[in-house]
DNA sequence: CAGCATCCAGAGCGATACTG
DNA sequence: CAGTATCGCTCTGGATGCTG
């Protein structure tokens, strides 16, 4: 991306690691899940209650997509009943930094 | 978003100008077209050409919603053939320097 | 040249019911 | 509690042809 040749060829762009950022950032509940998980770590049903509107399905499928993509990780407790912990990995906490300086610009200008 | 009731309730979270931003630069093209601006000023089949594997409808959808934001300018130049000339605003320019801070992140970190 | 009109496929998102 | 399994739909994105 830094160079960006013309034409720009689509699967270069589909495979530059900013696109790729922005498309993770911009589905549709990544944000919010992000920030909750900036505060504190949570359970799976605190950030099913935190959240309104999303469906079971939709936030497995947010959390696990980000835990493929190493920013957050995923830890079960072996307790009956159950306990997942979902916590921001490192590459987690420093997407915050410039995450924050987006927002900034954001309440700026949008 | 920055206080983050819970429940987050889902209006705030969509009407939430960071929540907007990161969704419109999420959208397929969004982030190439802002790039190839940042770069210089471009006409419409320039940037046509520039992007591989785009159809017609879609950058005039992708350029139009960034006017609507107030990312970006058209000029049309009333020339026989039109002539219509797409820039960054100023409020778009100045996204660059959270946009930079967020692809270095990226380039690291996906 | 810089689009618009039309039609279409598929991804993404969601509702609901069920389970180890 | 923390999910999975199905099913359904909206809506983004795309192909194609036409035009001031």
């Amino acid at each position: 991306m830094s160079v960006l040749a013309t034409p720009v060829p689509a699967r270069e762009y589909d495979s530059c690691p900013v696109t790729r950022a922005v498309h993770r950032l911009g589905e549709k509940w990544t944000l919010l899940v992000i920030m909750l998980l900036g505060k504190r770590p949570h359970r799976y049903n605190e950030l099913h209650r935190g959240i309104e509107g999303i469906s079971q399905r939709i936030l497995t499928r947010t959390v696990r997509l980000l835990e493929a993509d190493g920013l957050v990780s995923r830890t079960v407790h072996p307790t009956v009943p159950p306990q997942v912990e979902y916590r921001l990995t490192p590459a987690g906490e420093s997407l915050l930094v410039p995450l924050n300086a987006l927002a900034g610009w954001a309440v700026e200008h949008y």
